[in-house]
DNA sequence: GTTATTAATGAAAATGATTGTCATTATGAT
DNA sequence: ATCATAATGACAATCATTTTCATTAATAAC
């Protein structure tokens, strides 16, 4: 069956349907090391699925990101980018150039930032009765090509 | 003399010029502590600037950014919020609501913070070959009145 | 399998933030 | 005061994203 996947029971019940633009945007991301603008998503679908609607993009990253499988970057470009977001891989942080736009992902550090960043939350949420759900951490600058 | 301030000296040469509009923006948000957007900016200079315009604020939004005395900001609503960026002033990070949008300055724990990232800054140029300029760490969640 | 319900879709229009154009104005060096 | 040109305001243009609406397709109930 084409539509069965991985991720076809997140979208049991008669909530969410199992589409497949979904499953192509899945697809595509999960199987991608870039950081894909709404755009870029939809040129590269359109050559397999002909036919496929910007908009439908849009609404379905909108929800795949509410669902929490993929996550939205914003770099300051006036456009959002997308990635995937496993749950067993661990967590990244990105170093972003700000001459060429590329994104880098690292996970180096991981273990010392995330430790910080734990012990900050829980001061904030303290502090400032705030709940925290989620973090960004990224630095900027040039990259080897760029400096 | 009323265009005399403590940023004039930024503006020396025939580069730039040390307009009203200029120092109406850094008069505004380096008075306040809300993250404006540039239509915010307008809105509220219009009232004590009639005849101000939209693209004039942008221009020098953009020209005070990239002289460092403002800090853009993108909490993910489609548009740019900015901060006046003090010299002295401590370096801060944000907590931002992803429900009201309410983002709060903390500056608690920033030695921690700036400790751990400047050890990453130095590991991350020597591993990638990249010129770290700046860092961005905000958490996001639900603020005391959203949780 | 057929059918009924309604979520999802594509196309196109609408919106909202930001940028570009251009004729006019105003700053700062002389 | 004069001059070169940076800065401005008005408005058009652009770009990302959202909305509308008639049509299609996914799923549950039969």
């Amino acid at each position: 069956m084409v539509l069965a996947h991985m991720w076809r029971h997140r979208f049991k019940g008669d909530v969410f349907r199992w589409t497949l633009t979904r499953k192509a945007i899945l697809d595509l991301l999960s199987s991608t090391l870039k950081h894909m603008s709404a755009q870029e998503i939809y040129d590269t679908l359109l050559k397999s699925y002909p036919g496929i609607g910007l908009s439908t993009i849009y609404r379905n990253l909108d929800l795949l990101s509410r669902m929490g499988l993929v996550n939205r970057l914003n770099i300051g470009e006036g456009k959002s980018r997308y990635e995937y977001r496993s749950s067993e891989e661990k967590a990244h942080h990105h170093l972003i150039c700000t001459n060429c736009g590329k994104i880098i992902d690292y996970s180096d550090f991981l273990d010392e930032e995330l430790d910080l960043v734990g012990k900050i939350e829980k001061k904030l949420a303290r502090k400032y009765n705030f709940i925290v759900k989620d973090h960004n951490i990224d630095f900027c600058g040039l990259c080897k090509d760029c400096r």
